[in-house]
DNA sequence: TGCTTATATATGCTTTGGCGTATATTTAGA
DNA sequence: TCTAAATATACGCCAAAGCATATATAAGCA
């Protein structure tokens, strides 16, 4: 029942790669990043409803899509550690960017 | 065999509280990490163990002391994440600081 | 209602990892 | 060489955590 602290998130290199993916894109659905990390639906749902669950990101229903997007509002050594995440921390970022980027069929977003 | 990346070892509540001592202090011994988190030697030992394998740190003997601190030349991400340690990542800080400064017997040093 | 797409969750399995206790190692000094 | 202090390591145990597969939910549409 208690939901796990940050450390605890980011000890699993999936859970780092979908972090950094909201990072840099701010909002991304489930497909995105099954998309993106090349890796089964469940097991993205799983990571994410873990991070949600420790108050780490939020979900916004459209339709069938569920959008996901980090907390507003984060303590400031939280926002600090979050965007090292872009800085070398993840290796997989680059790769995972290009998958992405590659995506046919993405929902339409207004704004990044 | 192979070494821990690092943030399997921020996992882990131990190693970060030393850690954070290490940032403050640079440099210290296993009594004095022992006093300061009040924790038995041989986990001490063990977490220190961990993390000289994995790089992050490097022990130097004096005695029947073995000093542990924070490898050189880390790369920057690394460098910035341990910063953060010091700035609300470990809500021990200030109680083993404050165990650590009441201690009793600690190995003279010419520098923090 | 029934079908499809997108997502969530349950289950059983297996691995990893931390812990305490006991013991080994290393150094200094008598 | 014997002892003591500081530190390191080995062992057995137990709980946590990730995975893949299968299945459940929920929304949109015919």
């Amino acid at each position: 029942m208690d939901s796990k602290p940050l450390f605890d998130v980011l000890a699993d290199a999936t859970r780092r790669r979908i972090l950094a993916l909201l990072v840099s894109h701010g909002e991304l659905c489930v497909c995105e990043l099954t998309a993106a990390l090349d890796e089964i639906q469940p097991k993205i749902s799983r990571h994410l409803a873990l991070m949600k669950d420790a108050g780490l990101i939020l979900a916004r229903r459209e339709g069938t899509w569920m959008h996901y997007r980090l907390t507003k509002a984060l303590p400031d050594w939280t926002v600090d550690l979050l965007n090292t995440l872009g800085h070398g921390a993840v290796p997989e970022l680059d790769t995972d960017l290009a998958r992405l980027a590659r995506m046919n069929g993405r929902p339409e977003r207004w704004v990044a």
